[in-house]
DNA sequence: TTAAATATGTTATATTATAACAAACGTTAC
DNA sequence: GTAACGTTTGTTATAATATAACATATTTAA
């Protein structure tokens, strides 16, 4: 029932890392990334990205097998996620929308199968490539 | 300006293992299948795939790297996409509800971006795996 | 303080996807 | 018909993403 979770040393290397980079970072530049300080192998990286995932620390951009910190305190534990991705610059902003969200968790299939989770993307042209 | 678009060869063969399969599939389970009908590389399979989503035949499921047939005539080529995953048994089906659909289409978010596109994946228990 | 759970380190390998180049095919305009 | 163009194919090689399996160490909690 432990509320605060104290994490191990890879994970808070590899949290910070992603948590101060402003786009999603790819495991294999995590990996370079922490090289110097003593993580060699991909798995040490993959085992602190799951389970910063599970914490809710950070999620997975499904689409583009990217990790980003997560900027939303109210998001359930990872389980109710949403992002905006820019198809030209690539940049990713995790939607924070509670009307969006209470509808989402609210959503019932005809099928009636229970949902846990969901994990939604938008991709579009951002105000800035929009610009341009 | 053609509103029909003859595939090629390949495109038909692996088009017809996905929409006969009724589950997702994943690329190389794909290769495998259609190496006695002379598909033999990995590049012809993607290639295929690439433009069988193009067309809005199929659909690729982010989060399993598979691809599914789309059950959908009114998914508006493949810009529009939402699937139910059973965790357990992972069925995935493609989810046909015109409010969701409408409700995701008009969403707006802070930033004024432009949506061109979206894919959402729900996450749970599907009935057959509730009842077990 | 010892058992259980969690985290680490390491090597090897599996899985998913694209680069680069050459040739063939299909469509359209003339 | 045929030249020009875009698309598709075939092929080899390689890049990028992710997990298996095993041994050891560390932390947590009864």
């Amino acid at each position: 029932m432990a509320q605060i979770q104290t994490l191990s040393k890879n994970q808070k290397i590899i949290l910070d890392i992603i948590e101060k980079a402003n786009e999603p970072l790819k495991a294999y530049s995590i990996l370079f990334n922490v090289q110097k300080k003593g993580i060699k192998a991909p798995l040490q990286v993959y085992r602190a990205l799951e389970k910063l995932i599970k914490l809710g620390k950070i999620h997975k951009v499904e689409s583009r097998n990217a990790f980003v910190a997560c900027k939303n305190s109210n998001c359930d534990i990872s389980k109710a996620t949403a992002f905006s991705i820019c198809e030209t610059c690539e940049k990713v902003t995790e939607i924070s929308d509670q009307k969006l969200s209470k509808y989402l968790k609210n959503f019932q299939d005809k099928t009636g199968m229970i949902y846990k989770k969901y994990n939604l993307e938008f991709y579009g042209l951002c105000t800035a490539c929009k610009r341009s």
